[in-house]
DNA sequence: CGTGATGTTGACGTTCTTCAATAAATGTGG
DNA sequence: CCACATTTATTGAAGAACGTCAACATCACG
């Protein structure tokens, strides 16, 4: 289809806000097939969105590139950790891996991300990298990293922060997974991601998925049934529209702030309702439905000592 | 109010820990509290069970221990950020409060656990540290920190190391929470919460929760009355015993391989049976149940490339 | 001793999973 | 390029797991 094409044309190298008044590489998907690439600190703070250090040039330090197919592992579990990633163009899962050999998916990194931080501790990675798409992913080996580190105070400054800004965003994950129903769980994962999408310069509103439905109802401790059931509901609803992995969300601030959907016979009535009127109205509707059964866990809690 | 008053005088100008030619002070509790005592960073480094830097014994820096009552907050959501802190003796929780006010517990920190990371980046505490008992806390300002940093790389280096620690932590959590039954969250929280005690040197056969089945449930993502319910039939099939908070651990490989508890009425039966034998067959009993219902959902998943 | 916080237990309903059947998309080898 | 197998996605029906509501018991604390 020609959704297809257009969905592997985009992963493989989407077209980039590229800055293209760098003097020695351009990040231009053509000049990579023939060699590796590298980059200088410079380029890869920018990445991280940290400040760089002021560059003394006459020390340049330059960092690999490593290309991945998809399906390929940048670092499996129990490796030896030497080496931090940084996601340079692409789309990967990180994966834990129970005693059973089921995979629980942790994150769906992208452009920017820092990867292989879990190694860290113990000197050996406790999850896995794996490629969703083909990858360009920057080395930044942990003996050059710290050697750097010595040298310029504010970039271990900057990794505190970063690795402080990974802890954070799994607190909230694990906030989202103990306290939110499906409904809203895919609703958040929807505009989360959207909202990557479009820091990353692509559009926010219209993307395709690279993972299935089984590896977000991993992530988000659904079923992938659940998923799909989810995902349907709301498209019938008119707060995104959902044909295999494109998506475009429609309602965005519905989505954001749903909680609950009211149950499928009321639903029904509902979009009855829309088509007789305006397709704008929905938003209101739905809006007005959310927030019914707020708090329906943890709304007896209150924070006062 | 009070205590609301007390925490913010507190926390918003605490007391440095200047460079003071303060002597050495033994850790025993009934010296502190007249006053407030010191830590030396050898005894700190202990306490975070990383390698102490090579003590240079001229530039001795002492840390600055502050005691927090029960109810009391060490920092909230939205201050400041800093100074870490690690906990000397007592016990906390580190709750998220969402748009609607309501807890989402994320840790319980004890003796050794370093609070306040989640600050680092943004300088501001993206969670809130509420002491659920009386605690000795010991400050490690940030500016302090990143000072000592600078003249001991290994320091530096642990640091990363606990970090990474902690992360793999929040990891393993989120995996848990997605992908294990009710039965499961609580058994491996209690066989969880028994191995930190033994570390610290209790018994991690019997213990105190310090924590109520609400704050339980709330970080395992479960209603109180399933944390309760659940407790209850633990007792029942002998593989706890429990009084309130009190609770002992019976068969701790049970509760360590259970994935999901036979029916209710599959269970009558099971006791019945053990009433008439030795108490001891209860291990095997569960353990044969064990495994039945393995792999409900992830089990499809194959980690092949 | 009483009051509020905490814990237990039951009955019931809803959400989500499980199982199953089908369709659509993707990849493979001839 | 087409048949084929494989993976992925959709949808339905049935039931289990867990949440909700409610009543009661117990504990902690002033």
């Amino acid at each position: 289809m020609t959704t297809a094409a257009l969905t592997t044309g985009r992963t493989s190298q989407p077209t980039r806000p590229v800055k293209s008044s760098f003097p020695a590489i351009a990040n231009e998907a053509g000049w990579r097939c023939h060699g590796n690439l590298w980059s200088n600190l410079q380029e890869v703070c920018e990445l991280l969105r940290i400040p760089a250090p002021a560059a003394s040039a006459d020390e340049e330090q330059l960092f690999q590139h490593v290309r991945f197919k998809a399906g390929q592992r940048v670092h499996t579990i129990g490796q030896d950790f030497e080496t931090l990633y940084i996601v340079n163009s692409g789309f990967l899962k990180t994966v834990l891996i129970d005693e059973y050999g089921n995979e629980q998916v942790l994150s769906f990194p992208m452009k920017g991300d820092l990867l292989g931080i879990d190694g860290i501790h113990n000197q050996h990675h406790a999850s896995e990298a794996v490629a969703l798409s083909d990858c360009d992913i920057i080395l930044l080996p942990y003996k050059t990293f710290s050697a750097l580190g010595r040298s310029y105070a504010e970039l271990e400054q900057a990794m505190f922060s970063v690795m402080s800004r990974e802890l954070v965003r799994e607190q909230l994950m694990i906030g989202m997974l103990s306290a939110l129903s499906a409904e809203a769980k895919v609703a958040r994962f929807l505009t989360s991601l959207g909202e990557r999408f479009s820091q990353l310069g692509y559009s926010g509103k219209s993307f395709n998925l690279r993972m299935t439905r089984h590896e977000i109802g991993s992530y988000l401790g659904l079923t992938l049934e659940t998923v799909s059931r989810t995902l349907s509901a709301f498209n019938e609803l008119g707060l995104i529209s959902v044909d295999q992995r494109q998506i475009a969300l429609l309602d965005i601030h519905a989505l954001k702030t749903l909680r609950r959907l009211p149950p499928a016979r009321a639903r029904i009535k509902i979009s009855e309702k829309i088509s007789e009127k305006v397709s704008e109205k929905v938003s209101e509707k739905v809006s007005a439905l959310v927030g019914k059964n707020l708090l329906p866990q943890w709304n007896k809690e209150v924070a006062v000592v």
